[in-house]
DNA sequence: TATTCAATGTTGCAATTGCAACATTTTACA
DNA sequence: TGTAAAATGTTGCAATTGCAACATTGAATA
């Protein structure tokens, strides 16, 4: 998986952040990281550490909306962090994370310097890949039904592990959130499926049951 | 609205078309333009004329995802072209589109041509406003509710426009689709927000008639 | 201007879904 | 290892929603 520094030199990545007049900020766990900074439009990466996307809505229930890890991205821009639903929160003391002005990126006149291209490529391609998600998750989420959404999540899966099984990435109540339905109606539609023979699960394995022409 | 050659000269933008070795389609009016394109992975422009992406569901029912107009781009990553239920119609006679292999932007070494870092930058902020838009209405069709949906639409809608009443940008028909709702389910709701005095409608002008802090 | 098609408004009804409540199992960590 | 918290499984019930069907209005066009 790409990275915001892949291809540029620790000598290289230390002129970069002084040329994009980034700052530098340590967070303690459980922290909010946005409600320090001050900015308007930034890219912010997580330099050490683990960060949070949380979303909290008008009930108080909270979800996890994306897990930053090292060389992760986040913005203003690019994650709802405007929305005062969003926060994102440090899950990790000493958390670092370097904040740069989005302008500075768009604005620098330095296209000579062959680290500052490496970095706004990168940026590109990191975007791309936020896009898709998207749209993968629109694509889900549009679908009418739970028993529809639950196959279009697993379609995508089992294509993208090229399997007829997959093992969830993490619990089946992040599964509800992600697919925006409530996780008992869930459990219900899947096993319904199982009931079915259509799907086996045996904790976070699921297995495809018949011929569906994915892969 | 930034387009994806501002700041190209003519002259330069053929230079820039030659280097990305690029190739150039016509389209008639209401013509597949995804099933001629044969690559994989393509970044497309509409040089001329207009287009729209189209999604079909599995019971036929079409809907407008988007709408290309000249300098608009779309893509096999960006728009979600690899799914079947996906199709760019062109609804123009003699409608233009330029297609780039999105690796000959990555790979491309020319650093030291402006045209081409002035590419890039275009759409590293084209990318970002496509990230934002998709926030935007994954946080709408995210809301468990008819009527929160709707809200939280006319939220972000009276936010932009600064004021109190919005125009509907297209239709019902189309705004239903959008939030990926029943159609007359959204009817209904609207109808209950404007007994409840919540809000006024009139053709297309919407009017908020209670203070939301929103602006 | 007449005609056709799309958009809008409305409503009853059935199906789906969210919600609450609870038992059970698993996981985290003191 | 013991304990608390989180995750999972289950179910009844009420509320929401989708669907179908139809009437009405509006827009496009020949």
């Amino acid at each position: 998986m790409l990275k915001i520094f892949d291809n540029i030199s620790a000598p290289n990545k230390a002129k970069l952040l002084r040329l994009l007049e980034t700052h530098q900020f340590t967070f303690q766990n459980e922290t909010s990281i946005m409600s320090t900074i001050e900015s308007d439009n930034i890219i912010g990466i997580i330099s050490t550490g683990y960060a949070e996307i949380i979303r909290t809505d008008h009930n108080g229930n909270k979800s996890v909306i994306e897990q930053l890890e090292e060389e992760d991205i986040f913005g203003t821009e690019i994650s709802s962090l405007k929305n005062p639903e969003y926060d994102i929160i440090a899950k990790e003391n000493n958390t670092q994370v370097i904040i740069i002005n989005y302008n500075n990126i768009i604005n620098c006149k330095e296209n000579n310097k062959a680290f500052y291209n490496e970095f706004i490529k990168n940026l590109l391609q990191l975007f791309t890949i936020k896009i898709k998600e998207k749209n993968e998750r629109l694509n889900i989420i549009t679908k009418k039904t739970i028993r529809d959404k639950i196959l279009e999540y697993f379609s995508i899966e089992f294509k993208k592990h090229g399997s007829n099984y997959i093992y969830l990435p993490s619990t089946f109540t992040a599964l509800a959130d992600f697919l925006a339905i409530d996780r008992s109606a869930m459990t219900r539609e899947l096993k319904n499926l199982k009931d079915e023979g259509l799907i086996a699960i045996k904790g976070k394995r699921i297995t495809l049951l018949y011929n569906n022409n994915w892969f």
